[in-house]
DNA sequence: TTCCTTGCAAAACTTTTGCATTAAA
DNA sequence: TTTAATGCAAAAGTTTTGCAAGGAA
């Protein structure tokens, strides 16, 4: 994490509305230099192992200000906790069934052919696909 | 809840391996009577207002034995707790953004044109599409 | 100074586990 | 009678909240 890098995460949480204070720009940091499915334990322990003066309290609401501001995406993968998704563009994944990691695939790689319309009165809010995998 | 029904789906439990004692025949009732998703809350409320003598513990130990048994699946829709659906079937979901709630699409109302192939050294385990509604 | 953020602890909530009791085979 | 299931309470795990203290504007 240099100064550009810095400046530069500093720069989008502001935009997004987001006051960037020193743990914020440490979890922005460790999400959003490449995309990648973190759970709010993994990073507690991946910032605290840096010696970095964080709590879990801290981590979860600022997870939560990130995912409500769109700066990432809260996914509901099954699996004990919430994964934290660094990449907000419309996209997919595959889940390993054993340790619940996900990886992302490109939009292109699924196409649907036939989708339902939404029932009337209501509009898509998102589509959410996990393609499980089983280690053979 | 009539005799007809109880004995066809203490059959059923006996099929799947289960033996079919009092409470999870009325756990079973109430989730496959017909196709629906339920918490386990859900179902626990629903059995003690009907004066079930029921446990939160029985409750979740028999949803899982039913889930490892392939009675009803278990689903990690976005939500505070597991939703419990009595279609084992493949099958796809709308998911209201509100209220967590689902509904059930025929397969057939989804179809792809194109899947990306599982990674070297796995295998599909499943496919979870869940498609969020809100309402306008 | 004023407002917002943080750490800590406690609370809330979902789910699992241990164990004595009860029901089923 | 022997084994398996249940209720209860407690424990474990995740996430939220209250509040005093600290940091940013």
């Amino acid at each position: 994490m240099n100064l550009i890098d810095t400046n530069a995460i500093a720069e989008r949480l502001r935009t997004a509305g987001i006051q960037p204070t020193s743990q914020r720009l440490k979890i922005a940091s460790l999400l959003l230099g490449a995309p990648q499915h973190l759970t709010a334990e993994q990073i507690l322990v991946s910032l605290q192992g840096e010696g970095v003066r964080v709590s879990k309290a801290t981590v979860y609401n600022t997870l939560n200000l990130f995912a409500e501001k769109g700066v990432i995406r809260q996914l509901a993968a099954e699996g004990d906790s919430a994964w934290f998704d660094s990449n907000t563009e419309p996209h997919f994944h595959f889940q390993d069934v054993e340790t619940g990691a996900l990886t992302d695939l490109m939009p292109q790689e699924v196409r649907f052919d036939r989708l339902p319309p939404p029932p009337p009165g209501t509009e898509y809010a998102g589509i959410e696909l996990f393609i499980r995998l089983r280690r053979v």
